[in-house]
RNA sequence: GGGCGACUAGCUCAGUUGGGAGAGCAUCGGCCUUACAAGCCGAGGGUCACAGGUUCAAGCCCUGUGUCGCCCACCA
């Protein structure tokens, strides 16, 4: 016995060190290295990168999952194939996570200055950056590590200015005084999109704001009462006649000495509240446009910590909630609160720490977005990107339709810092790739530089191409460029995937994928969110440690459909540990049969024709399910291909081919014997190709141990169609002998009949040509019912006193002597009367009608009168039976 | 307010152009049959949310209703 069969004769699966085992062998071979041959195809995927202070989660794995099957399937086909990881610098969070360490020892960022800061973070990254992509190996993600890349590293940062500057200077990008959102926590600008809208029970309070002249008033609703002491105007609609006066007269603002003016407004609401709304053009979306239009006053009164400046008078130094109480307590105190109702509204947050977010003008840069974006939904439209599932089309499209300006710069430390220098001097505006040492119009050599850093989102948007070394031309951008498929979650569908389409698209003159997938999101298993707080997060490293990396992965495959969400339920993991477990038995028992065998053993799948009837039906099914393997990974289908594999492996290789050719195996005949190991072995061979990219572990390790000289499966042949396998005359034969087998299994357990225990059984059947066949199968048929006797007759006297099964219109009996449960046998027989009278009745109404047969095709027509007749006879069988049993009782 | 999704077996979900309702888990019965009890064999279980419509034929297409969920949005 060889140390490779001592292994795999272990009873069950040990993935644990079996996956340390091809972990190591990977790295050493560098197995995932991207080719670039002449010649060949290419496949790319570039990783949808993790924040660097991620940890791996359950959404993680289903990703890298996903794009691993896909990667390592080509890579098998021979393609130039490469997976580029890395990660992203993720600012504002990685920033948090370094400042909330800092806290712990009661220092600040400010405490260190910028430049100790920024150090300090890369410093973390060096300790603690590292954790989710070994998270990622440990996975079996078979990305090309040497090529691991992180959205600050030198190359991708040339990028990130070469494209900034390039949009500059094509009037892309442009700074200027704008309403953003603001976290006041992060103490940054916000884009559109990192801003949460939640909907909230808040309270709506009416305030009542006195003309001018004392002659009257108008009430003005709002859920931030303290931006009142920012108003600088109050609209009305044109048309609105109760409020036309007004125009002359003015509001005097209470709280406050100031008068402010009424102005006519379109966007007014005539049957909101009083039909009257109080304008704040510092802080707040709407008010800011209407502030445009009619050229009101902007007047900040908060700052950028959220608290109240000395704009707002004596309400100075307060915090913006505080300010909100003191403001409500002080007009109600002076008669000016009219009411406050419950009010439920969408309050926005910080996505990234769920503070209240503040809209508010500050001084940004943005990029002008919308000539981007046309040429992204052009591309869309006109197919050069394909979005599965299609349901995000629409999406997709009234999303770039509304799409707004993107505010690209925030007030952190950490991050690519803006390339913009104003000159001290002349106030000239600086932006070049190469560091000014002057200013170009005055040269004065007092620049400033900009202290913004740009969004992280702007340095991932450019990450196909950066990560190939863009903008030198190399042989990665001219083979890998545009990559094949990007496959993220739909969540990032805006904040990532349209802005690399428009930078692609822009600097490439290409799009930057072909195909993008979008998974659904994984949830527990009732539905919900998985947080830590609700305690129902299921953490992927430890059903790794439990069930293996193998069964996590598969789990994650069958459950990829394209849905919007995936119930993640623990059970599942469970059973399909079984499943490789499964596997793994199924070559321990083939590889007791074939361990010596050569590899010449294999030619006789070459004449499949010539081989006894149950290879030539493995070999075609075999074909099938490389068919459906193929086109379920062409198309996406992960769960189909998941599926495919699972019953393919588990209920006809497993249940039906190695208990069939058991008797092969032990034969004394050569011929038989070697015909059983030549097919076993290919058949093996091709079902660990195929879900290798699923299973990765198990199917190195069994493949390791398999007869002969063998390399890694990773860069081993994926399976060929095999069109002179497929017969499906052969495989409608076999159906017919499983069915006789199921038949003789089902009498012997509905009568109690001990396994051990051998009995005889017969089959009536009319058909001569099925009756041989059965016939040949004797031997066959009897050893897997655990026969005695078994013959085939075209008629003979019906026994009443047998247990029978009727397939088709085949009868099967089992005589019993007496032993036979008449009423049990009765039972079965209505039972089974039933469903045929039911199935009979559809049938012969749409055979009987005329419509049917006149518009159906042929085939369908066809097809229902085999149906019928089948039936028929089998009517005849049922109706026989009933009389003998009732002539015994 | 707009858009999208879900509703199929007890549970979690598949079901690709309309043409015989499926899987896993769970349940029931029988088995340690020399790869596997993490297993084998057998069985039961569904008004495909509801109401209409199109069609010879609908889980699938159309219209409407209900329940749940998500996304987007400038009614303060």
């Amino acid at each position: 016995m060889s140390m490779n069969e001592e292994k795999l004769l272990s009873k069950g699966y040990e993935f644990s060190e079996v996956e340390d085992k091809w972990l190591q062998y990977w790295q050493e071979n560098n197995s995932f290295s991207g080719k670039i041959e002449e010649g060949c195809p290419s496949f790319s995927i570039v990783i949808p990168p993790p924040n660097v202070t991620g940890v791996l989660h359950v959404g993680h794995a289903l990703n890298n999952t996903l794009q691993d099957i896909l990667t390592r399937y080509h890579r098998m086909c021979g393609d130039n194939t490469l997976w580029v990881p890395g990660t992203d610098h993720a600012g504002i969070a990685t920033q948090n996570v370094v400042e909330r360490q800092l806290a712990t020892e009661n220092k600040s960022r400010d405490d260190l200055g910028r430049d100790a800061f920024v150090e300090k973070v890369w410093e973390w990254r060096g300790e603690k950056g590292g954790t989710i992509i070994n998270q990622l190996k440990r996975l079996g993600a078979s990305c090309d590590w040497e090529r691991e890349r992180f959205t600050m590293d030198e190359g991708l940062s040339k990028s990130v200015r070469e494209v900034f500057v390039r949009l500059y200077k094509e009037g892309l990008i442009y700074k200027g005084d704008y309403i953003v959102n603001w976290c006041p926590r992060c103490n940054t600008a916000l884009s559109d999109d990192e801003v949460e809208h939640e909907d909230t029970k808040g309270k709506l309070y009416h305030i009542r704001y006195p003309y001018a002249d004392g002659s009257g008033s108008v009430v003005v609703a709002t859920t931030r009462p303290e931006t009142m002491l920012g108003d600088t105007g109050v609209a009305v609609h044109p048309d609105d006649e109760r409020y036309s006066h007004l125009g002359e007269i003015g509001i005097k603002l209470p709280l406050t000495d100031r008068v402010i003016p009424v102005v006519f407004d379109g966007h007014v609401d005539r049957e909101f509240g009083t039909g009257a709304l109080k304008v704040t053009p510092s802080h707040d979306r709407d008010d800011y446009e209407i502030g445009l239009r009619h050229d009101l006053e902007r007047m900040k009164v908060m700052d950028d910590k959220g608290v109240m400046n000395k704009s707002a008078g004596e309400y100075c130094g307060l915090d913006r909630f505080e300010c909100r109480k003191k403001v409500v307590a002080d007009l109600e105190r002076l008669g000016f609160l009219e009411k406050i109702e419950d009010y439920d509204h969408a309050v926005g947050h910080c996505y990234r720490c769920k503070t209240v977010s503040e809209p508010t003008t500050s001084l940004q840069w943005f990029v002008s977005v919308k000539p981007l974006a046309a040429k992204a939904v052009e591309a869309v439209r006109d197919g050069r990107i394909n979005i599965y599932p299609q349901t995000w089309y629409n999406t997709f499209y009234s999303w770039m339709d509304n799409i707004r300006d993107w505010c690209i710069s925030r007030q952190i430390w950490w991050g690519h810092q803006i390339p913009a220098w104003t000159c001290a001097d002349c106030g000239e505006l600086i932006v070049e790739s190469v560091d000014p040492v002057c200013c170009s119009k005055c040269g004065s050599e007092k620049l400033m530089r900009e202290t913004d850093v740009l969004d992280t989102w702007f340095s991932s948007a450019l990450w196909p191409f950066s990560t190939m070394g863009w903008p030198e031309q190399t042989p990665e951008l001219k083979t890998f460029y545009p990559t094949s498929v990007l496959i993220t979650s739909f969540d990032i569908l805006f904040f990532w995937v349209a802005r690399m389409m428009m930078m692609g698209l822009h600097f490439m003159d290409e799009v930057p994928f072909k195909d993008v997938y979008l998974h659904a999101l994984v949830r527990d298993k009732h539905g919900k969110k998985m947080s830590k707080s609700t305690g129902n997060v299921i953490d992927p490293l430890v059903v790794m440690e439990e069930y293996g990396t193998d069964a996590m992965r598969f789990t994650l495959t069958a459950f990829a459909a394209q849905g919007r969400e995936i119930k993640l339920d623990e059970d599942r993991i469970e059973g399909y540990r079984h499943f490789i477990n499964k596997i793994w038995n199924a070559a321990r028992f083939a590889l007791m049969h074939v361990s010596d065998c050569d590899d010449s053993v294999k030619r006789v799948v070459d004449k499949p024709d010539d081989l006894p009837l149950v290879h030539q039906w493995i070999l075609s099914r075999t074909a099938s399910a490389i068919e459906n393997v193929r086109s379920g990974l062409d198309e996406y289908r992960f769960n189909d291909v998941a599926s495919e594999n699972y019953q393919f492996i588990w209920h006809e290789f497993c249940d039906w081919y190695l208990e069939w050719i058991k008797a092969d195996l032990f034969s004394d005949d050569a011929v038989a014997k070697q015909q059983a190991q030549g097919v076993l072995l290919v058949v093996l061979e091709t079902i660990l190709k195929l879900i290798h990219p699923i299973t990765p572990f198990v199917t190195e390790e069994i493949w390791s141990v398999l007869p002969g000289e063998r390399s890694s499966l990773t860069t081993g042949d994926f399976p060929e169609r095999q069109e002179s396998w497929k017969n499906p005359e052969v495989v409608a034969q076999m159906e017919l002998l499983m069915g006789i087998i199921t038949g003789i299994r089902n009498i012997r357990s509905e009568a109690e009949v001990h396994p051990s225990n051998k009995i005889e059984a017969f089959v009536i059947c009319e058909d001569k040509e099925k009756g041989e066949l059965i016939a040949s199968f004797t031997a066959a048929v009897s050893d897997m019912t655990r026969l005695s006797d078994f013959t085939v007759l075209a008629e003979a006297e019906k026994p009443a006193d047998a247990a029978t099964y009727i397939y088709n219109d085949i009868e099967i009996f089992v005589p019993l002597k007496g032993l036979v449960d008449v009423e049990n046998e009765l039972a079965k027989l209505s039972r089974e009367r039933k469903k045929v009278e039911t199935k009979l009745k559809q049938i012969n109404g749409k055979l009987s009608n005329s419509k049917f047969l006149d518009n159906a095709p042929a085939d369908v027509v066809a097809k229902e009168q085999e149906k019928k007749s089948a039936l028929d006879a089998k009517m005849v069988k049922i109706i026989e039976g009933e009389e003998r049993l009732n002539s015994l009782a």
